[in-house]
DNA sequence: AGGATAGCCTGCGGGC
DNA sequence: TGCCCGCAGGCTATCC
């Protein structure tokens, strides 16, 4: 669930509680969810222990936290991680608590029942550019958009398939990807070859509009999601299409479909949304 | 090599 | 009440 907007705003939530803040202690609870750059067992030194954090950096959705000694922690919530502030003292048993991190005024936990996402540790910014970095396309909000939009159009895939490539551009998962889609007026089963460059340039804005909108919203809480501070999002309210499956179009008032594309569940309107 | 597919994992809600 | 099943889905590995 956490896309960009998500991330994006756990990452600001993140910044007043630990950039400048010394980590004192790290602890990994829970070793197979912490990968390192030669897969030796993490250190503590490897989460930062002892290091004062420098800058949260963000690619698509994934996070990195950057320690004034150049060391890297990359985060990755996948599906169900959570990155919270605790208060100091100890905490009372949590679930599904994998990583904490304590400063002078609090802890920070990394959570994740689903275990899809996980921690990787680096000794530079640069071997994260290099290795898990490497596979991301531009960031959807952050890169100019020139550089990724003519890449819609490549492929024999359906348009939906290729927004959720995160090699092509990175941050768009299902919810933004189906919403961007409504708000372009491009069908999602539209084959991106198809996709004529005014319709792809189009998309391109869509998704911008509405990953720019969705993180002054502070992200959508469908269930999980909250920020750093525990604080849940609002741009659920405003979807159009994503878990509107059997409702009505807010914009013609026609059925809104539902199908399974790229092996997700995808919402459209068949009136508003177009394959040409 | 691009693209499709399976599998990872847990919680929750619906049906019986 | 309780059990079972399906579903949610980001990403990697694997296969075609």
């Amino acid at each position: 669930m956490p896309e960009l907007p998500e991330v994006e705003n756990v990452r600001r939530s993140l910044i007043p509680h630990l950039v400048g803040h010394t980590l004192t202690e790290a602890r990994l609870l829970r070793a197979d969810v912490c990968t390192t750059e030669n897969a030796a067992t993490p250190t503590p030194a490897d989460l930062l222990q002892g290091a004062t954090v420098r800058s949260i950096e963000r690619r698509g959705k994934q996070l990195a936290v950057v320690a004034d000694t150049g060391r890297v922690l990359n985060i990755h919530l996948g599906m169900s991680g959570q990155v919270l502030v605790r208060p100091a003292n100890p905490t009372p048993e949590e679930k599904h608590v994998h990583a904490v991190w304590t400063t002078a005024a609090r802890s920070i936990i990394f959570k994740d029942p689903r275990r899809f996402g996980g921690l990787w540790t680096f000794s530079t910014f640069e071997a994260l550019l290099i290795s898990r970095w490497r596979m991301l396309g531009p960031d959807a909000l952050d890169a100019d958009p020139l550089t990724w939009v003519a890449s819609l159009r490549r492929g024999r895939r359906c348009i939906k398939a290729t927004l959720l490539d995160q090699s092509v551009v990175a941050g768009i998962g299902n919810i933004y990807a189906d919403e961007a889609l409504h708000r372009a007026g491009v069908h999602p089963a539209t084959l991106s070859h198809r996709l004529s460059p005014a319709r792809a340039s189009a998309l391109g804005d869509s998704v911008r509009r509405v990953l720019a909108e969705a993180v002054e919203a502070g992200g959508s809480t469908l269930r999980d999601y909250r920020n750093a501070d525990g604080v849940s999002g609002r741009q659920q309210e405003k979807h159009l299409v994503y878990g509107r499956s059997g409702e009505r179009c807010l914009a013609c008032s026609a059925p809104l479909r539902t199908a399974t594309l790229a092996q997700r569940t995808t919402v459209w309107c068949p009136r508003c949304q177009t394959k040409r």
